[in-house]
DNA sequence: TGGAAATAGTTGTACAATGCAACTATTCAC
DNA sequence: GTGAATAGTTGCATTGTACAACTATTTCCA
């Protein structure tokens, strides 16, 4: 196998498997976050990366690879229900560091694990082979998309 | 490494990968699909599946892992515009086969061409070893995500 | 130092994406 | 032949999203 036809393979599998992957997932988000705790699956996406220590609008647009004005609506709406803080920072007055309440650890809580024993359940269908090789894929894969 | 604190990798690398890499494609074809043709992104996915031999609403739905009626909605754009043909299958009347119009075929081209170069020059950054990790990956990932 | 360019973030607007529930039409199961 | 299942559509409500225009602040450099 040339690495032209290599990599034709790859663009082939990527469509047959990232776009339904994600959005199966998506749909579990947003069942578990929307039923349980009235969060739409943006808002869950900034809860769990602020938790993961994303820490501003810019930090969380770059990370999940959409607008700044997306994040900042969504940032918004969590400040106002108190999930999240906004505090500022004295080095640089632009920057408008987020931290997550006491409350919104909380909630991330219960719908983290909620979500994470759904995919966890997916997972768990692998071979120890099979989640090596997911592991080193998505390895690739986040290469393959971050790479300048 | 327990098989438990793999899946635990695998869960985290999963939504630090994953989604980034979708919303970042979705991006591109929302782009040249949206400009020079007119398509939205949902669009898209549909001609490109029903050239791949999906041919009714429900199967593109299971494919997609999305609703029927989201499916149905961009059906029903793409027919209105002379892009998909639906037929009748004699055999169950409740069946609308779908196929690709002459149109659809050339639209379906200049779109796929695009989007397919953006993901090859993305992929090309990868080495044959990185690459053959990646298809072995989404794989993996394939089957944890269909097998029942 | 003074101002241009860059950066952080917000907001208005418009549209895409989507699910759910209710509906019709058809087929299947027994 | 009737009730359950399936294919598909539509109305409605809501989320997701980008783009452009805006403010506030910082950085760059001549």
């Amino acid at each position: 196998m040339t690495k032209q036809e290599q990599i034709e393979q790859a663009v082939e599998k990527f469509w047959e498997t990232i776009p339904p992957a994600w959005h199966a997932t998506r749909a579990v988000v947003r069942g578990a976050a929307a039923e349980k705790f009235h969060l739409t699956e943006e808002q869950f996406q900034v809860l769990r990366r602020i938790r993961r220590g994303s820490a501003s609008v810019s930090a969380l647009a770059e990370a999940s690879q959409t607008s700044r004005s997306a994040v900042s609506k969504a940032v918004e709406a969590l400040v106002r229900r108190g999930l999240v803080s906004r505090s500022q920072n004295p080095d640089d007055r632009r920057n408008l560091p987020l931290a997550l309440t006491d409350e919104g650890q909380r909630v991330m809580a219960g719908v983290y694990d909620e979500t994470e024993q759904w995919l966890s359940a997916r997972f768990t269908r692998l071979t120890a082979e099979e989640t090596e090789s997911l592991l080193l894929g998505m390895e690739s894969l986040r290469k393959a998309f971050t790479t300048p």
